[in-house]
RNA sequence: GCCCCGUUCGUCUAGUGGCCUAGGACAUAGCCCUCUCAAGGCUAAAACACGGGUUCGAUUCCCGUACGGGGUACCA
């Protein structure tokens, strides 16, 4: 049996260093078996999968030089895949289910299902989740209303006593009592198949091997395992991997920590030593060697290497391998040749000289004016940040608001990005020109010069980001003791990868 | 609340019952090298969560407690 693994993101985002890691570790896996590493996009959630997001992601991928060899692009015998252009395959096999009884249709609003969380939660019920009410409808009935037009969802169905008990390659056995299971929605009310469904369904059709994916999806085994003896086929391995975290143990999010592969990209590290360094989250060459390849990590790997604790991904440590890899393995010309395309490229420097050309009259006058073009993080004071009419409070105030906003905007142009400051000076009760001096500060360092929402969207969004939380705790220390950042740290999950 | 997973220096980790006086790395501090700064070298401080078993012997196996995390959606 050839071994073959998947990585299966959801475009609804930047590309994230945790479908990174995920994507290396069944890359690794099925190289070193001799086996194919797919690619499969899970965009079922209609509200929030973009196009962009999906080629923002695989564009990260290949760069991390993590290619698949089916999937997007490429193609293969499975395709295709992408999710949304499944749907018939999906319907066909919820009609099995329906047919042997292992799913039923579901009529109840979303206002009932709110309430009855609600009352489950007040009551202090041990087990939270569907209480069944449709399970019990004729099936006549549910077929009349659904041919009438009547919304409805379908849901598995759940066995009683019964410990379900599944094998994690890495764990051993897990087990769940069957009643603490919900009877999981399979297919929206739209006709889109949850995450539970499609995921199940295209990794038998797409005869993956082993399912590596993050920890969090440790609670959902039960269900995927039911749906795998509902259809009579045979499970694939389970091998769940730590999630990586923020320096506070929590799950890692952007609100506190950069995640996006484009900021790493955008801030110079080579993708030789981010793919180095999530090789390192969890994992450990025999010798115990820090630097290595991907191609050592692939000859090397076996999964009885993986730690369990969940690692805390540690920028620092990061910068210091980027910082052996620039120095132990690129020439001085490849040296030179990389940073030309990291930033001294043509595309990066004519978006940047339309903003500079009225601006200047010699050249020697352009380092001083860009140098924030081509900075990590900047460091202003907090003198500063707060040198205009407005006080550190409304300056606090104006980069909370601004960062959330920031977050919400999907399409990074100059013109959203204008939009969301002019909301924020709104909100916040403060005239725009004055909103602009602290945050043309703390994105550039300087008090003046190009285009700012021009120069932002050059930047990406992650840097900016980056910059004005950054500028946002400089003010949290220089601010009286017991005012410390706050309203930052709502967590909010990051995109997830499977 | 309930369910599930985890727990070696601040952080990443080595360690699969005796080789452990627990090793390496990042960060920190000191020293050396040196035209500056890095890099490099040396040194220091720093961990087996706790309590019970099992065993001649537990960091390693089992149970409990504590703590951390994840899940509890018509998101993935």
């Amino acid at each position: 049996m050839t071994v073959r693994t998947r990585i299966a993101p959801s475009p609804t985002g930047d590309p994230h260093v945790g479908t990174a890691y995920i994507a290396l570790f069944n890359y690794c896996f099925a190289r070193k078996h001799g086996g194919q590493f797919l690619l499969r996009i899970e965009d079922t959630d209609r509200e929030r999968s973009t196009p962009e997001s999906e080629a923002m992601i695989l564009d990260a991928l290949r760069w991390l030089g993590l290619q698949w060899d089916e999937g997007p692009q490429v193609g293969g015998s499975c395709a295709p895949y992408r999710q949304s252009e499944r749907g018939e395959i999906y319907r066909a096999h919820v009609e099995r289910l329906l047919e042997s009884g292992h799913a039923f249709r579901c009529f109840c609003t979303a206002e009932r299902l709110d309430a009855l969380r609600r009352e489950q939660r007040a009551a202090g019920e041990s087990v939270l989740g569907y209480d069944g009410r449709c399970a019990s409808l004729l099936r006549d009935d549910c077929e009349r209303r659904a041919a009438a037009g009547e919304p409805y969802t379908v849901r598995m169905t759940v066995p009683r006593d019964e410990q379900i008990v599944v094998h994690d390659l890495l764990r051993g056995p897990v087990s769940f009592e069957a009643q603490s299971v919900d009877m999981q929605v399979l297919m929206k009310a739209d006709g889109m198949p949850t995450y539970h469904l499609a995921n199940v369904v295209d990794d038998h059709l797409m005869g993956i091997t082993h399912v590596i994916r993050g920890e969090e999806w440790i609670p959902s085994l039960p269900k995927h395992v039911l749906l795998y003896r509902y259809f009579g086929w045979e499970p694939p391995r389970f091998c769940h991997l730590p999630l990586l975290r923020n320096p506070d143990k929590s799950k890692l999010s952007k609100r506190k920590n950069p995640t996006s592969i484009l900021f790493y990209r955008r801030m110079g590290y080579l993708p030789e030593a981010l793919v180095n360094y999530l090789g390192r989250m969890a994992w450990s060459l025999p010798s115990d060697e820090e630097k290595f390849s991907l191609g050592e990590m692939v000859e090397h790997f076996d999964l009885d290497r993986i730690s369990l604790g969940g690692p805390v991904f540690d920028p620092e440590k990061l910068t210091w391998l980027n910082g052996r890899w620039i120095r132990e393995d690129l020439d001085v010309a490849e040296y030179a040749r990389r940073v030309q395309e990291w930033a001294l490229n043509r595309d990066y420097l004519m978006a940047i000289a339309p903003l500079t050309q009225q601006r200047v009259e010699r050249f020697s006058e352009l380092p001083a004016l860009t140098s924030f073009f081509f900075s990590g993080l900047l460091d202003p004071t907090p003198q500063s940040l707060v040198a205009g009419k407005l006080g550190p409070d409304e300056v606090r105030r104006i980069l909370d608001a601004f960062i959330v906003k920031l977050d919400a905007i999907m399409d990074w142009h100059a013109e959203p990005i204008l939009a969301a400051a002019r909301e924020v000076a709104n909100e916040v009760g403060v005239k725009f020109k004055e909103l602009l001096k602290p945050v043309y500060v703390a994105v550039t360092g300087r008090p003046a010069g190009v285009p700012l929402f021009d120069a932002m969207a050059i930047l990406g969004k992650d840097l900016c980001r980056a910059r004005i939380r950054h500028a946002r705790e400089v003010l949290g220390a220089a601010a009286a003791p017991g005012d410390g950042p706050g309203g930052l740290d709502q967590e909010v999950p990051p995109p997830g990868s499977s």
